[in-house]
DNA sequence: CCCCGATCCTAGCACCGCTAGACAATCGAG
DNA sequence: CTCGATTGTCTAGCGGTGCTAGGATCGGGG
């Protein structure tokens, strides 16, 4: 049966190509762009082969947002370890952790703007904040709590906590892309952010 | 030349029809089925009648998006003013009316999606943060900042802290809509926010 | 070796935003 | 009052979209 092996690898290995084209391709000319034809082109396949990875854009644009969602956690993770070495539980060390965090997801919506939207703007048939949520989701939303939970302050669930920091970033992030924030502030804003939500 | 003056108030009223008549389109099934066809089918003219007027359908999600701009700046005015009387400079007063203006805010973003789409998720070719900003959405920020001055902070330019305020809202708003975030927790995520971000 | 099932592509559907050009209605001049 | 010009509107169509039915083709198993 080392046939049928075969045939399922380069199956998988086809997939993978099709996600990776897409985040391409949307990162070069936007979303709009991405449709099935180009799509198909790119991959040097006929359109209904896309189809027969998965049900339709939605779930194409929905792995990406997974895969998004896999290494914004790691980077999270990466960037407040980073900030923890060394004086780990002083103030400074506390706030250094949560504004390396801050920054570093800042920093991802920036450098992968169609990556961002595939998570959070446009349509991936995503749920959220349900049981049946993706574990790479889930997954990111730990790294933040991880960091968060020691910034919450007594009276505050961390879980709570984490989701306005959350959406407080997440509003800096697309408000800022959209051109809707003045660019040169960035950095004041993150510092703002931090040193009033974080209870150290 | 009464003629034309009675043809310019038909022209203005027809197009007013147009703006009501997307905005009433996306907020019944989404702006996905907002198209020029079922939107000439409903003011029950043709398509090309729609580009008389604006020059494509960007230009009519801009338009809503104006409206619901006016709208919301004046909603958060009377929010703010409405938890402003009596008690005006005390510590309660002031936290009173930032809490005031937050709920307003996500309670419009809550009723109107369809307008808060067009306003900030949707491209509806309006400029933001430079020198030719539509008239109405600097004045949506300045609502913002006549209540949020107040709790910037001798240290925090209240243009900067509005600006990081905003973000936090917007975040929120649009996570929530998503379902991005647990629906019953709405106010203690308000009252974490106030109580951190506003210095009084 | 030949058949049969899996795999892939061609062709096409209904819809989209947008526009050219035909047509009708209305206005102003003689 | 008539007639040409202008204004306004509609029909029809272009190139594009996401998606799919059905036929061709290719390769492994009996």
């Amino acid at each position: 049966m080392s046939v049928q092996e075969r045939k399922q690898r380069e199956r998988a290995e086809r997939e993978r190509l099709i996600v990776a084209t897409a985040r391409e391709l949307a990162e070069e000319q936007g979303w709009d762009a991405v449709t099935t034809r180009r799509l198909a082109e790119r991959i040097e396949y006929s359109q209904p082969v896309l189809y027969s990875h998965f049900r339709g854009k939605r779930e194409i644009i929905g792995a990406v947002a997974l895969q998004g969602a896999a290494e914004l956690a790691a980077e999270l993770r990466g960037a407040s370890a980073e900030a923890g070495v060394g004086a780990s539980a002083s103030v400074e060390g506390v706030r250094g952790r949560v504004t390396a965090l801050a920054r570093a997801y800042l920093d991802f919506a920036e450098r992968n703007p169609a990556v961002y939207d595939a998570m959070f703007q446009l349509d991936g048939g995503l749920a959220f904040a349900a049981e049946d949520t993706p574990e790479a989701l889930k997954d990111g939303f730990a790294a933040l709590l991880e960091t968060l939970r020691d910034v919450a302050g007594e009276d505050v669930e961390p879980g709570l906590f984490t989701e306005v920091f959350w959406a407080s970033l997440h509003g800096l992030a697309t408000l800022t892309r959209a051109g809707r924030l003045p660019v040169g502030d960035a950095e004041r804003r993150v510092w703002l952010l931090v040193s009033r939500l974080a209870v150290v």
